[in-house]
DNA sequence: TGCTTATTTAAGCAAATTCTTAAATACAGG
DNA sequence: CCTGTATTTAAGAATTTGCTTAAATAAGCA
C-alpha cells in the first residue's frame, strides 16, 4: 500500500547507469545548445523562417510576414529569439532590415534543412 | 503620426513572394510534422532521453530517473509525450518497461544523434 | 523640420509547458 | 488474495510561450 518515489531494481545495471551519468555530464553544455536551437526550430512559424532565410536571399520582416500571413511583431519576435540564438543576422538598408542564416550556425541546423529538401523533393520519403 | 500594421514596399519583389507561399503551403504538412519532433527534442531532459534511448538499449523508466536525476512521473510524462508522437516505442517485461527509438522514426532524429556523437568525438566541431 | 514608412519594443493575456505530490494501475510472489 | 514494486495518471502551481494592440525608434524624403 506504500507508493515509492523511487525504485529498488535488485538487477539494475549499475555500470551501465553510472557510464549514462558520466556521458551526460560531459556533454552537458552540448545537450543545452542543441535544445536551445532544437527548440527555437520547433516551432512551425520559426521553423518556416528559418527555410526561408536559406532559401530565400533578401527576405525582410515585412516580406515574411505578408508570405505566412502574421502581423509585423510577431514576426519580428521571433526573429529576435533566432537573432539571440545566433542563428540568424540581420543587415539593414535604409530602413528596411534583411535578415540571413548565420553561416557558423548550428550543423544541425544544416541537417535539418536538408532534411526538409528531401522530404520536398521526394515526399513519399516524409516523416 | 500613423502606424502600420502592414508595409507598403513599392519595390517588394511580388513573384518571389508568391513563390515562398505556395512551396510552405505545399510543405504545411511537413513544417508541422518536423516542427512537432523538433519541438519534442528542444528540451534537454527529452533530448537527453532520446540520445540514452539510442546509445544504450534496454533502459527503464526507472533507469532513466537515475541517470537524469528526475522523478520518475517527469520521465514518465517526457516518455508518454515522445510515444504519443511515435518516436519510441514500449516493451514491457513483468512490470518494468522499457523503451527505445522506433526504428521507422523520422529521419531527422537520426540526423540530430549523428550531430550529438559528431560533437561529443570531436567537441571543437561543436554548435 | 515635419510626415511617412519599416521595424522594434512594451504590456497584457490566454494557452501551453514542466514540474510536484498524491492517488490509481498493473503485475509478481508468497 | 494480500503486499510490495514499477509505472502511469491526475491535479495543481509556477513559468514560459506566442500572440495582440499600442507606443517608441529610426531612417527617407518633401
Amino acid at each position: 500500500m506504500e507508493n515509492p518515489t523511487k525504485c529498488v531494481r535488485v538487477f539494475a545495471d549499475k555500470g551501465q547507469i553510472c557510464d549514462c551519468v558520466e556521458k551526460i555530464k560531459d556533454a552537458e553544455p552540448v545537450f543545452d545548445r542543441l535544445a536551445q536551437v532544437l527548440n527555437l526550430a520547433g516551432n512551425a512559424n520559426r521553423l518556416k523562417i528559418i527555410y526561408l532565410l536559406r532559401q530565400e536571399s533578401n527576405l525582410c520582416v515585412c516580406d515574411l510576414s505578408d508570405i505566412l500571413s502574421m502581423t509585423i511583431p510577431a514576426v519580428s519576435q521571433h526573429l529576435r529569439k533566432l537573432k539571440d540564438a545566433q542563428l540568424i543576422q540581420a543587415r539593414k538598408v535604409g530602413q528596411t532590415v534583411f535578415y540571413s542564416l548565420r553561416t557558423e550556425s548550428t550543423g544541425i541546423l544544416h541537417s535539418m534543412l536538408e532534411h526538409l529538401e528531401t522530404v520536398q523533393t521526394a515526399p513519399f520519403l516524409a516523416a
